[in-house]
DNA sequence: CGCACCATGTAATGCGTTACATGATTTT
DNA sequence: AAAATCATGTAACGCATTACATGGTGCG
């Protein structure tokens, strides 16, 4: 999936693998985040299989910059990726539902510390959400009428991140009442 | 992680690694899940660390099934890590999102048929967690009263799947309501 | 003076999936 | 007659994380 984070992004405009990093930890990060070093990796087996191109962008103040470009055939992979349905439901992993599930072997005050402490990052986020992502998609529009339709989505993406996190917060909250009560 | 749901799952009682898949399967599912194989190298591995102790119980009809059990350092190893809080939130991979984020670049039609097709995987999720995951936990606990405790946990989580799928069905019904106006 | 930022990469390790291999019994 | 269940494992591969490696510029 990274792979089609990355094509996606391209399709905007080419971009250098530390520019995609920034990118993504400004706009996908909440659905899909990678690490610096596997970004490179990934940019460079798409280069290997032709759905980038890259140039070398030679700086004397700064480190060269490496340019990757997306090219047809990646353009048209990518589309492929975006029209083919998801005919499945993402598995789930959350370290913190694994916990609860055995959380009867636990005592009332550390487990309670662990909700509580869970339950004030979810509320943080959802706070992020409602302020931070918000502007970051309205600065990143804003004055640029092409990127509308983008907004629209950008924005229902925000608003599912905003909604999840309430629905967490608020769940654990009554965890909490459940086993301090 | 799996290496503490197995271990977990052994504070229940002794199993084998085809009786724990099982166990996960309508269990931990939800939020921790593995395929076979894998569970097959972790305890492995979890053996090695003297963590868990196997015996092989020899079969005539069936084939020889070893069974794991955990040991003093596997509870200790166990409860560390439950005692352990996250301080950290879970981060999310959700392909859905991922391609509603480059949605813009779909047409209408094609995009409707993966929204509605994801919103009814999503309500049949939350019926699954209403009826089979409710009688699984019911039925998993009646007449076992030192199970009481693990029950509220257990139904809580259940909860938090039902109200999720709930959130993620009516927030990609709104999207389908925004994208056909 | 130290930290953050810019910028790219490699290597080791870990965790997970898919495919392969075997083979009897029970259910459809 | 075919498929599912019981039961265990290995091997190849893929994707991700962590650590390692380098080094100049700008800011507080």
């Amino acid at each position: 999936m990274l792979k089609y984070t990355l094509l996606g992004l391209l399709t905007y405009r080419p971009m250098t693998g530390y520019e995609l990093k920034q990118v993504m930890d400004q706009s996908t990060t909440h659905f899909w985040h990678a690490k610096l070093s596997q970004i490179y990796v990934t940019l460079k087996g798409l280069e290997e299989e032709g759905l980038v191109a890259s140039t070398l962008q030679e700086q004397q103040e700064r480190p060269d910059r490496r340019i990757y470009q997306i090219t047809p055939a990646g353009r048209a992979d990518f589309s492929q990726w975006l029209s083919q349905p998801e005919t499945e439901l993402a598995p789930k992993k959350e370290t913190i539902l694994l916990k609860l599930f055995f959380a009867a072997q636990l005592n009332r005050r550390a487990l309670l510390a662990q909700l509580t402490l869970q339950r004030d990052l979810h509320r943080k986020q959802a706070e992020y959400y409602h302020t931070e992502v918000a502007r970051a998609i309205e600065q990143a529009t804003e004055g640029v009428p092409e990127l509308a339709r983008d907004k629209l989505f950008w924005e229902a993406s925000r608003r599912f991140g905003e909604e999840y996190e309430e629905l967490y917060a608020r769940w654990l909250e009554e965890v909490i009442g459940m086993v301090e009560g």
